[in-house]
Order: C-alpha cells, then sequence, then structure tokens
DNA sequence: GGCATTGCTGACCATACGGTCAAATTTTTT
DNA sequence: AAAAAATTTGACCGTATGGTCAGCAATGCC
C-alpha cells in the first residue's frame, strides 16, 4: 500500500478544492487578516503591508497569492457572499412562518457575533454605492429577494402571517442584526456590556424574534425550555 | 446712513457665530466636500486631494482652514453628532408613546434621506471601532440612551406600550432607519427603484411605523388623510 | 491713501503606498 | 540524487499621500 503523507493530501485537495483552503494554509490565512483589515478600513483604507503584519508575512508573499490589492478584495468578498442569507435560503410555501423568520433572525445574529468582519466588510462595500456588487445586486441577490418576497406573499395570502411588504421585512431583518456587528462598540457601550458574549447573544436574539414576530402579527411561540 | 457691503455683514456674522458658517463660505464648502469624502471612504480611505476636488479648491486651501485630515475629520464628525436624535430628544413621560415613536421614526428616516453622508459617516466610524467617538458613546450617548429608555419603562409600567427591551428597541429603530442611509444602493436595487424620493420615503416610513409600533404592542392610529 | 491682517495658492518635501523582481529556499517529481 | 516546479523574501521602483511654505492677493482699519 502505498504511503501518503499528509502534507500530500492537503496539497492534493487544495489543488483540487482551492476555495476549501485548509485554515492553517498561507493562503487562509491571507484571506482572514485581509478580512479583518477590509472590514476594518475598507478597500481604500486598507494597507497592504497590515495585511501582511496581520498574517504575519512578508508583504511580497502575499503578491504572490494575489495578484493585487483588488483580487484579494474580491476573493475576500466572494466568500462572504456565499455563506451570507443561508438560514433562510430554503423556506418555501409550506415552512412555519415563525419558525423560519426565527432561524433567520437567530442565525444571522449568530453571525454577526461569530464573524462580524463579513457583516463589516459587505457595509463597507455598500456604504460606498458597491462598486464591485452592483451587478450581484441586480442579478442573484434580487432573485434571491424576490423568492423569499414571494414566499412571505404566500403567507399572506393563506393568513399565517400579517400584511408587511416582504421586502422591507427583509431589510429590516438584516439591519437589526447586522447592526449588532456593524455597530457592536456602540451596542456593548451603550448597553454596559464588555463583550459580545453568549448572554449578550441570547438576550438580544429573543427581543429580535419577539419583536418582530410580533410585528408581522404573529403570536411569540412557546418557547421550549 | 454708513453703507456696509454684504461681503463685509457676511463676515462680521462669521467672525461672531464661526459655527453658522453661511452655506456658501469657503469653510462650509470644505465641510460639505468633506463629509462626501469621510462618508464614502472612512477616515483612511479619504484623500485630501479628493475633498479639495469635490470642494473645487486648491489643497493648501484645505489646509490653511483646517490643519490636519485628523482636524478636518473631527469638525465634520462633530456637526453630525449634533443634529443626530434630535426628534427624540424632548419625549417625556406624558407623551403619547405612538406619536413619538412615530416622529422619531419619519425624523431618522427623512433624515437618511436629505442627508445619507451623515448617516454613512458615522457608520464608518462605528465600524471601524469609533477610535474618535470612544468617549462620547461612553458619556453623553449613554446619558442619552438611558434616559430615553427611562421615558419607555416607564410607558411600560403605566402600560401604554408593551414589553420591550427599551435600548434594544432604540437601536432596531436606529438600524431599520440608518439602513436606508448606509445600503441605500442595495434597497434602492432590490426594490427596484432609481432613487430615494419621497414616494419611497412615504412607503417605507409607513411600513416601519406600522411594523414597528405593532412589534411595541401598539394598534397602529388611524392615520388623517 | 497706506499699512496690517487675513485669505489663498503654486511649488515643493519626506514618507508611505501598491506593486515588482531576481535570487534564495522549499517542495514535488522523476 | 538531481532536475523541475512552486514558494518565499529582501531590496527596490514609480507614484501618490498628507502636509509645508514663501509669496501673492484681497480685505480691514486708521
Amino acid at each position: 500500500m502505498k504511503i501518503i503523507s499528509a502534507s500530500r493530501i492537503i496539497q492534493m485537495v487544495n489543488k483540487t478544492y482551492p476555495e476549501l483552503a485548509a485554515p492553517g494554509s498561507i493562503k487562509a490565512r491571507i484571506l482572514v487578516a485581509a478580512k479583518a483589515e477590509f472590514a476594518q478600513y475598507g478597500f481604500e483604507g486598507a494597507r497592504m503591508q497590515r495585511v501582511a503584519d496581520r498574517a504575519e508575512l512578508p508583504k511580497p508573499n502575499i503578491h504572490y497569492h494575489f495578484k493585487s490589492k483588488q483580487q484579494l478584495y474580491l476573493a475576500v468578498l466572494e466568500r462572504i457572499i456565499e455563506s451570507w442569507n443561508l438560514a433562510f435560503d430554503q423556506v418555501s410555501q409550506e415552512s412555519d412562518p415563525a419558525e423560519a423568520l426565527e432561524a433567520f433572525i437567530r442565525q444571522k445574529l449568530r453571525q454577526a457575533q461569530q464573524d462580524p468582519g463579513a457583516s463589516r466588510l459587505f457595509a463597507n462595500e455598500m456604504i460606498q454605492g458597491a462598486p464591485n456588487l452592483k451587478h450581484y445586486l441586480n442579478t442573484s441577490m434580487r432573485a434571491w429577494v424576490q423568492d423569499r418576497a414571494l414566499v412571505i406573499k404566500q403567507w399572506m395570502l393563506a393568513g399565517t402571517i400579517g400584511d408587511v411588504d416582504p421586502e422591507r421585512l427583509i431589510f429590516l431583518i438584516w439591519s437589526a442584526t447586522q447592526h449588532y456587528a456593524d455597530f457592536q462598540v456602540q451596542a456593548l457601550s451603550l448597553l454596559n456590556r464588555a463583550e459580545f458574549d453568549d448572554p449578550v447573544l441570547t438576550e438580544t436574539a429573543d427581543f429580535l424574534v419577539a419583536f418582530i414576530l410580533r410585528g408581522c402579527g404573529l403570536a411569540p411561540r412557546d418557547r421550549p425550555s
């Protein structure tokens, strides 16, 4: 039986599925560092040298894996978009509205807690006028929103949810949850909390779920202890 | 009777009340240009040359009125903070909750429409971790929030409003309204609208007012036509 | 008018920026 | 083990950046 080293396997996998790049790999380290840098400073404010410092690598090493600042930015952005609205993807007419909305809200809020950088980077891109995502907004994202909006309209017709503008409901859930990533310093300071830990997450999620379901004309469900 | 030229009067006023700087004055033009630039690119991404271009002035002229990028940024930030939460300032225990919340929501949304740059600049500052507003967050802004939260709690005790976390309600109103400034491209694209005009404003405000009042356990009021 | 103060600007400076490259090193393949 | 390929990096390049300054122009004041 042929013996294959672990590093060899990793390399084969990375070559076949470059997007899976192992967490410890140089490329993955660069992407993590770049996400943090772009999230904090935006594209123009980000410095390649700081990306290198964050990744603890010499600067030319970054340029070996990503040929320009722009390409590095796009690589980071792409990965964020992929994991954006996962929990609301499989919702259909048959889903229970309260359950589906609650799952969506809690997932978005958990994302805000676990990867605030992703949300902040996306916010920066939107604030700038979405120079790199205009096409995405007008195609796949619009289609996604229209699909979900249609489901919500069907719920409304079936009477399982109150009368609300579906698109604006989605916007409200996005903004109310992403707020805890983008404006984390503000929220923590004003709530007099030191960090966005699980208790804060739970209290916030419970509030948002109850508030938004009520806003949709849905009685809050009994929650299993 | 002594004749005084208009420019002389303007100058006298500007000298006595520099903070009023007439809209046409150089200083005011710089501040408008800087707000747009900082709003779009953040502090680090902003370029003094682009501020100068936006203001249609030579770059050293900017440095004559504001000695550094940092000081220009702080001047812009200061003016934004002052006009931030005006419509919710005079709310008291005696105010009608529905009326007060509605006025607050509509005012924040109108601000988002008329001066999206202010909201975007503030968002950038928060995303960066509020390096220039940490103290403000921990003092006057916290006091402001606690005051309003107290009023909301009194409403709850009086039974004129449902049971909601007051601080998080304020956050939700902030995020839901500012979303239409910060994420304007996204919202317009997904709503298939060309610009954030008055119809969009009204539809959005009506949605938000109805939704949030319902979330607070308040029946929507009859609206005068 | 005449002098002083304020406002403005072209030319310039030191530094930091994104990006390159040749040489060195490590890893893979034969 | 040797050749080939991929990866890493110190030194460097042209340009753009925030900021300065000497001199000029406009205005204020007597």
